[in-house]
DNA sequence: GACGTTGTTGCAACAACATGCAATAAGACT
DNA sequence: AGTCTTATTGCATGTTGTTGCAACAACGTC
């Protein structure tokens, strides 16, 4: 899906969501939609909308990704290294493997995690938020060769 | 496992990796031990801490954490509402399911999740590092009724 | 197009987490 | 047991995330 669709989609459910469509939702939705294929920390956020030339307050830019997130439209996953990045909610279909050595991202159509997490509705009565859910590991071009642990 | 056998795998493995067994880390390791089963966040350890008696700088614990879990005796999952529990890696056989309702924790076996770990490492050369996973949902006595969203 | 209501913003204060550095104490050696 | 080396602690400070509140602006109404 194009960024500006999903920057409409966003600002329309904002809209819809009785949220008034200030100049720095704009911009954050703008930003988001354009990072659709990946992910950004709040960091990243608040340089991208400063370098656009609408700096605002960083407590604008949580609280405006916070009311995404309550209308279902913007969601974050654990990053590893005690932290998070969002990303928008919309047309989602797929997890994201996220690669503690290099930062990359990679996605997974949700199929393959289907069955565990079925599995785990049925036996558990358990149902998971799959928006909260990413893979942190390394991929093929990062490996266990630096640590130096001893023992585990 | 026993906490105390827990606790001293954790001091053993510091230990082994040259660092020294101080009060504030037999301290962690013993807080660490006794909570097996569930989850804590460094306001429960801090907390636990000070109540048996050996009061510390909260730098103290992030630093303690921090170096078990460098040598992989430690880890930390995602909780939702962006933060993060700790977890000694010891014993460790099963995957969590956090609700995010109420807050209890559930255990699940690897083996639930091993098809899916296997294939994303067969099919995108992608490892998962399985300790910092943990499913975010909500228990069979939660439910979204709640949520009041329109859209989405 | 101006007005008024009320949701939003920015600021300032606060809480959570991280780090540099001088003082301290763990543990090796004797 | 005393001494020495150096990893570790606590304090002070910095960075990241959160919240209360007065000033402001979105947008429905006239």
């Amino acid at each position: 899906m194009e960024p500006a669709q999903i920057e409409e989609q966003l600002l329309a459910a904002l809209k819809a969501n009785g949220l008034r469509l200030t100049l720095p939702r704009r911009v954050i939705c703008r930003v988001l939609a354009e990072a659709n294929e990946g992910f950004l920390t709040v960091k990243d956020i608040t340089e991208r909308v400063a370098d656009g030339g609408a700096p605002m307050d960083t407590s604008t830019v949580y609280r405006t990704l916070n009311e995404l997130q309550n209308i279902g439209y913007a969601h974050y996953v654990p990053i590893g290294k005690q932290s998070w990045a969002w990303h928008p909610t919309v047309d989602h279909d797929h997890h994201h493997l996220l690669c503690e050595g290099c930062g990359r991202s990679y996605t997974v159509p949700l199929s393959e995690f289907a069955p565990a997490f079925d599995a785990i509705r049925d036996k558990y009565g358990f149902t998971p938020a799959s928006h909260h859910f990413a893979i942190v590991g390394l991929c093929e071009s990062c490996d266990w060769s630096d640590t130096g642990r001893v023992g585990a």
